[in-house]
RNA sequence: GCCGACGUGGCUCAGUUGGCAGAGCAGCGCACUCGUAAUGCGCAGGUCAUCGGUUCGACUCCGAUCGUCGGCUCCA
C-alpha cells in the first residue's frame, strides 16, 4: 500500500498497480473523463501510469495550465502520425511544444510542401475521429535500438543513443501505427485533440546545425477548446493586419524595395517626421540627463577595427572598402568611435562619469534570409551611448540607465520583462578580461535592479564576451516580446585601447565602459511601434496630426484662416480642399489614421467654430476655433522628459 | 547562406489546355459644391522581376539570376 494525498490536504491508502485513472474515476466520473494526465510531487504520468510511489497528486484536465502543453505535444505525434499515413517513408526528427503551439520536424520524401498540408489535417482529423489511445511502452535500449533500426529511423536512432548515455529510461508512445520515442506525457487518447490547426511549412536543419541535413518542419498550434483555438487564430490575423511592413506601405512611411537594396530603408517624407520626432525627444532627454551628445564618421580605417577586435569577432558582418592609401570598413558598431572621442584628452577622474551618446548609423551585413522590414535590416541606427566610470560610479549608473529606458517603454506603454545575462562559471576561458573583474561587477548588476525593485530573469551563461549584459525584452500591445534596451559592461575593449583616468591620487586606472542602447535600433523601434499602435501613433509622432476639411468651396477661405492658426500652433496640419465629396475626403483621413479633422461648413463659418472629428471615434462635437487647436495642441503634446535623479 | 512558396501597372488581384495582357483602387482631365468612412464620366499607365532555353508562337513550359514571404541559421 501507498499513501497519496490530494490538493485539498486529503489522503488515502492506494494499493500498488493502482492507476491514474482509477484514481481519478474515485473521486468522480466526471474528472475521469476531462482527466488528460496527472502529476506526482511535480512530476507528469500518463493518465493510464500506475502510481509509482507515494506523494502528493494532482489530476490534470483542461482547467490547469500545464495541460495545453500536453495536448500540443500529443497532437505533434497525431500529424507524424497522420504524415507516416500518407507517407510512409518519412523518418521523425523531434517534435516539441513550443510557446503557443508546436512542430515536427521530419524528413519527408513525396512531401510538396504547404500544397500537401491539407491533406494531412484533413488525415488528424480522421485520426482525432477514431479515438485511438496513446499506448505507452518502456524498454531497454537493445531493444529500442532494434525496433527503430528496422524503419532506419537515423534521427531516432541518435536520440536515443544520447538517452542511453545520460543513463534515462527509455519509453516509447504508440498511436495508431506510428511509435515514437518519447517522454511524455500524453493525452489518453486523440479525442482531446480536435482542436488544432497546421499554420506553416519550413526548412529547418535536424538539430539545428547547418553542417547537418535539412528537415520539413511542420508548425501547428492546439487548444482545449474551438473558442480557445479561434481566438488564437484571430490574435494570428490580428497581427498579420498590425504587420509594419504592410502599414508602412500604406501609410507612405518607408520603402525598402526596388533598387535601394535588400535590407536598406529609405524613409519617405512621413516616415521620416515619425523618426525625427521619436529623436527630437531622444536628443533632448538625453542632454537632460547628463549625456553629451557626439557624431562620428560611417567610415574608418581597419586598424581601428583591428585595435577594437571588431576584425577579429565580428569581420564577416562588416562592409569593406579599399582606397588608395588602405582599407576601410563601415562601422558595424559606435563604440569605437566614441572611444576615439573619450582619449580625446587626458581624463581625470573629476569628468567621470563621462558619459557620451550618438544616433549613429551603423551597418552590417546580414544573411539575406534574415531580413525583415525594418525589424532587421543592413543599415540601420543605434541609439548608442558609452559611459565611462569607476567601479563605484557602476551601480547607480546602471540604475539610472534602467530607469531611463524604462522611461521610453512607459511613454508608450508597453511591457517590458529584465534579463540578466551572467558569465558560465564553468567556462572563463570563454570569456575577456580579468575574471576578478567579472566578479565584482555581476553582483553589482544585481545589486542595481534589486535595489530598485524590479524583478528579473537571470541567465547564467548569456554573457556577452567582453561582460555582463541587462536586456530588457518589450512586450506590445498583442503579448509579444521584442528586443528592447540593452545595458552592457565591457572588460575587452577599455583594455584594448588602454583607456585610463587620473584619480585624486594622482595615477592612472582602468575606467570601467558600458555601453547601453534604449530604443536599440531606431528603425526596428519604430516597426514594433507601428505594429504596437496599428499605425496610430500617438499625437506627437503622428505625421500630419490635423486635417482642415471645407465641405464645399465657399468655405474655402474660412477654412485657410483655421488652418493658419493651426500651424501657427506648431501643429503639422494639411488643408484638403480638393473638390471631392467630404464622406470621401474624411475616409481618406480616417485610412491615413490622421488622428484630428476639423471640418468647416456653412455653420461653422458662420459662428467662428470648427466641428472637431477624432480618429476611430468620429464626430466630437463643435467647438470655437482657438479652442479646438489648443484642444489638438494638448493632444499632440510631446511626453514630459524623464525624472531626473 | 539553406529549405519551401511566391513575383502581372503606385496598391490589391484576375488571366481558362501556350494563340495580340484585364479589373478595382490610386493618378490625371472634366463635370458635380456635397454635413461626418468611397459622386459620375473620361484619359493615361504594364518589354507580365531579369536573363537564357524549348516552340511557328511563352505571362503561361524548362533553367539560371535577383527580390519578397514563412522558417532554419546568425545576432558584439
Amino acid at each position: 500500500m501507498i499513501r497519496i494525498s490530494f490538493p485539498d490536504n486529503s489522503s488515502r491508502e492506494i494499493s500498488k498497480g493502482t492507476t491514474g485513472r482509477d484514481v481519478a474515476l474515485s473521486i468522480s466520473k466526471g474528472l475521469a473523463k476531462k482527466a488528460l494526465a496527472f502529476e506526482l510531487d511535480g512530476e507528469l504520468f500518463d493518465l493510464s501510469c500506475e502510481i509509482p510511489h507515494g506523494g502528493s497528486i494532482r489530476v490534470i484536465t483542461a482547467d490547469d495550465e500545464e495541460s495545453v502543453d500536453i495536448v500540443r505535444h500529443s497532437t505533434a505525434h497525431l500529424m507524424a502520425a497522420a504524415v507516416l499515413e500518407l507517407y510512409p517513408e518519412t523518418k521523425f526528427g523531434i517534435g516539441p511544444t513550443i510557446e503557443n503551439g508546436f512542430y515536427y520536424d521530419m524528413f519527408i520524401p513525396g512531401f510538396n510542401g504547404e500544397k500537401d498540408i491539407a491533406a494531412v489535417r484533413s488525415r488528424m482529423k480522421r485520426l482525432v475521429k477514431k479515438n485511438i489511445s496513446f499506448e505507452r511502452a518502456e524498454m531497454p535500449y537493445s531493444q529500442a535500438v532494434e525496433s527503430f533500426s528496422s524503419h532506419d529511423e537515423r534521427f531516432k536512432m541518435e536520440l536515443l543513443d544520447e538517452i542511453e548515455d545520460r543513463g534515462e529510461t527509455i519509453s516509447l508512445y504508440t498511436l495508431g501505427d506510428f511509435t515514437d520515442l518519447c517522454r511524455g506525457p500524453h493525452v489518453p487518447s486523440t479525442r482531446f485533440l480536435s482542436n488544432f490547426e497546421l499554420l506553416s511549412v519550413a526548412g529547418a536543419y535536424w538539430r539545428g546545425s547547418e553542417e547537418n541535413e535539412m528537415l520539413t518542419r511542420i508548425y501547428g498550434t492546439a487548444f482545449h477548446s474551438r473558442e480557445d483555438l479561434q481566438s488564437h487564430l484571430n490574435l494570428l490575423e490580428e497581427a498579420k493586419k498590425r504587420d509594419h511592413r504592410k502599414l508602412g506601405v500604406e501609410l507612405e512611411l518607408f520603402s525598402s524595395k526596388g533598387m535601394g537594396g535588400p535590407g536598406f530603408v529609405y524613409w519617405l517624407p512621413k516616415g521620416t517626421i515619425v523618426k525625427e520626432s521619436l529623436e527630437n525627444l531622444w536628443k533632448d532627454a538625453h542632454r537632460y540627463m547628463g549625456y553629451q551628445l557626439v557624431s562620428t564618421p560611417h567610415i574608418a580605417p581597419v586598424e581601428l577595427w583591428k585595435t577594437s577586435g571588431h576584425l577579429d569577432y565580428y569581420r564577416d558582418n562588416m562592409y569593406f572598402t579599399e582606397v588608395e592609401n588602405g582599407e576601410y570598413a563601415l562601422k558595424p558598431m559606435n563604440c569605437p568611435g566614441h572611444i576615439i572621442i573619450y582619449r580625446n584628452s587626458k581624463r581625470s577622474y573629476k569628468e567621470l562619469p563621462m558619459r557620451i551618446a550618438e544616433l549613429g548609423t551603423v551597418y552590417r551585413y546580414e544573411r539575406s534570409g534574415a531580413i525583415h522590414g525594418l525589424m532587421r535590416v543592413r543599415g540601420f541606427t543605434v541609439d548608442d551611448g558609452h559611459i565611462f566610470c569607476t567601479s563605484d560610479q557602476i551601480i547607480s549608473e546602471i540604475q539610472d540607465v534602467v530607469r531611463f529606458a524604462l522611461y521610453f517603454l512607459k511613454i508608450f506603454n508597453f511591457g517590458y520583462q529584465i534579463e540578466l545575462s551572467l558569465m558560465d562559471p564553468a567556462d572563463p576561458e570563454h570569456y575577456a578580461g580579468d575574471p576578478a573583474d567579472w566578479a565584482r561587477v555581476e553582483p553589482l548588476l544585481a545589486k542595481a535592479l534589486d535595489d530598485m525593485g524590479e524583478d528579473y530573469k537571470t541567465v547564467t551563461g548569456e554573457a556577452a564576451f567582453y561582460g555582463p549584459k541587462i536586456d530588457i525584452k518589450l512586450r506590445d500591445a498583442l503579448g509579444r516580446y521584442w528586443q528592447g534596451p540593452t545595458v552592457q559592461f565591457d572588460f575587452n575593449i577599455p583594455g584594448r585601447f588602454d583607456l585610463k583616468y587620473i584619480g585624486a591620487d594622482g595615477a592612472a586606472h582602468r575606467v570601467y565602459m558600458v555601453h547601453r542602447a534604449l530604443l536599440g535600433s531606431v528603425e526596428r523601434f519604430i516597426g514594433n511601434l507601428i505594429e504596437h499602435f496599428t499605425g496610430n501613433f500617438p499625437g506627437w509622432l503622428a505625421p500630419v496630426q490635423l486635417v482642415i476639411l471645407p465641405i464645399t468651396s465657399v468655405q474655402n477661405d474660412f477654412a485657410e484662416r483655421v488652418y493658419k492658426k493651426a500651424v501657427d500652433a506648431g501643429l503639422r496640419c494639411e488643408l484638403d480642399n480638393r473638390s471631392e465629396t467630404i464622406g470621401y475626403r474624411i475616409r481618406e483621413s480616417e485610412t491615413g489614421k490622421v488622428p484630428h479633422m476639423f471640418i468647416v461648413g456653412e455653420r461653422e463659418a458662420g459662428s467662428e467654430t470648427v466641428a472637431v472629428r477624432r480618429h476611430g471615434e468620429g464626430d466630437i462635437g463643435t467647438l470655437p476655433i482657438d479652442e479646438a487647436v489648443q484642444a489638438v495642441v494638448d493632444a499632440c503634446a510631446r511626453p514630459a522628459l524623464p525624472e531626473r535623479r
